[in-house]
DNA sequence: TAACCCATTGCACAGCGGTGCAACTATATG
DNA sequence: CATATAGTTGCACCGCTGTGCAATGGGTTA
């Protein structure tokens, strides 16, 4: 067995093997034609050295590097962190490869993650927080790299969106509420503002109008389980105090109802309700209870995969470019049933 | 503004400026000799165009991909999802990037995984779960890469271990347990079976026997929150109920908590102390008040970029291989205070 | 036996950027 | 002014693999 410092080439396989190199590229090269007695030789070659195709070099002559980029913030996050993991399954399941890309600390936010792609040559990207310059988007579609867009509300062409239909859920959860016999509604939004929050807080507010009542709003901090304290303070001090609260996410409702529950004494659901976003697993912990929204997120990494895998085969009819998909409520106990 | 549907390539960008395709190169290569007149020009016409250097076709001819591998499982949970943040964050603070291989379910474990990494020629990789055989280990160093084990005690020599001293906190929490007054000590464990869960239980018995105390053990399932309710139920219906239970992981322990309290009506920490580990962000919300110990979870992963890192350069001092870091006891309320 | 078809194979070039070496320019020194 | 020196620049080759094209060989059919 020959061991070397750097990696083994398909040069070397070959002078094994005793064939040309286009043989032992093309063993590795599904379709490829190659006789049976070639291909065994090369692939007994390539055991006893050690051969692995370098993808760097085959990314280089195909057009198509294998690798697709994830772009986001707060990977710590329950949610982010399913949402990435199902991605990173469903990549591998096509062949691709995940590589990620942190904006927690990059100041120019996505535009330096995408040019990190680029760099790359990944096929695709993906982006869950932030929102990319118009020109960037256009630098991406120029150098053959496809995006999507998951959670990111707006208008520009090219990219793949995919949302969650935030204003049926909003509509669902204040019906959940009225049938409860609230009246008095909250809602606890973190101070983030992205598309997404923003969608929701809209949405209840919209759908509360319709009813003809008002929506006690508070906006604070980053979307995370002490913002959802400070918002209890905020809301459960006021003059007229809510008997029902949607809290924007379920990290948000987690800390609102530790805070109502242990700071002003208040049950859930008899004396207030709640209600949160995404259905992440502590919702499910039998602490909270929490009545909440699960976001889809297999099926949104399967459709994010096969729109970006789509891109590679000619002989597929396009797929749509803006997905919506519904978030379905999980009832727990943390509002009363009518 | 010339748009192409692949992306620029260097040669344009000299065609554009007026100069060789060398003099691109150096310009994007620091420390290479060019003049500012040069560099000024080149710069010029690569923004102009949208160059962006082929990280692919710079890999190859450095021995340099800048890649770095994740490999791991479970990479939703909190321990895990926070650890990739930090890995990724360090990695990209010195100009290398994260390439994510989750194991959830690869049959070969880490081995394909490994295949993977050799294939994109990544500077290193990580492992965060599962074992890789001694094959695949020498595999990789023969390619130039090199690998760090964190949390996976094991003996062959190459890759860089990182692990915790769990003996020393193992002995930290008995302390606690008996200044608290408790004689009946538990060890809650999964049946996973890893090298460090395996570390804590011999850990804690073997610091129980040093005192002449026997230890109740049980183990089952994942390493999850409903373990943690199963092996409440199993081990609070003992004949001899425990005054104390150590649970290897901070999500066992909620489960454990949520079980105890409302399903045996017991309070924590006046009629049962409990103690977790990994300090995941849900230890620390009022609902658990868990007392738990911190994995450095930042130092890990400086330590691991650190030691990839200096893979590159030639003048540092090799890095020791193996590294023991301590775990520190965060107090909260769910051990009496002595 | 001659003509023809098909599978297989190797050559040579392409994809993109790094770099040693030699040539060239400009400045400094005697 | 001649020479030494340092800084730039371009050529050409390298890293590794994919693939069009032509050549080869074997088998089949008329």
């Amino acid at each position: 067995m020959k061991l070397r410092n750097s990696s083994v080439s398909a040069r070397e396989v070959a002078a094994r093997a005793g064939v040309s190199r286009s043989a032992v590229s093309r063993t590795f090269t599904p379709g490829a034609s190659v006789s049976e007695e070639t291909r065994r030789k090369v692939l007994e070659a390539a055991e006893a050295l050690g051969y692995h195709v370098n993808q760097l070099a085959r990314g280089l002559t195909r057009q198509e590097s294998g690798i697709v980029c994830l772009i986001g913030s707060d990977l710590g996050t329950p949610y982010r962190a399913n949402l990435m993991k199902a991605l990173t399954q469903h990549l591998q399941n096509v062949g691709k490869v995940a590589m990620v890309i942190n904006t927690d600390r990059l100041d120019g936010s996505v535009d330096l993650a995408l040019r990190q792609a680029i760099r790359y040559r990944a096929d695709g990207s993906i982006i869950l927080s932030g929102m990319p310059d118009k020109s960037i988007t256009r630098l991406c579609l120029n150098n053959g790299q496809r995006l999507v867009l998951i959670n990111r509300d707006d208008e520009h062409d090219g990219p793949l969106h995919i949302n969650l239909d935030e204003a049926a859920a909003m509509g669902a959860v204040l019906m959940a509420f009225l049938r409860a016999g609230c009246r008095r509604l909250a809602f606890a939004n973190s101070a983030a503002g992205t598309p997404s929050l923003m969608a929701r807080e809209k949405g209840f507010i919209a759908a509360a109008a319709t009813m003809g009542l008002d929506v006690m709003t508070e906006r604070h901090g980053f979307t995370c389980y002490d913002s959802g304290r400070v918002l209890a303070h905020r809301l459960l001090t006021r003059k007229e105090r809510p008997d029902a609260v949607f809290c924007v996410t379920d990290l948000i409702a987690c800390g609102f109802m530790d805070a109502a529950r242990q700071e002003f004494g208040l049950r859930i659901p008899e004396d207030l309700c709640v209600a949160g976003f995404d259905d992440i697993e502590q919702a499910g912990w039998s602490s909270y209870g929490l009545t909440t929204f699960s976001q889809p997120i297999d099926d949104i990494a399967a459709r994010a995969v096969a729109w970006l895998d789509q891109g590679g085969r000619s002989d597929a009819q396009p797929l749509p470019s803006f997905i919506r998909l519904p978030a379905s409520m999980v009832w727990r106990q943390s509002i009363r049933k009518g």
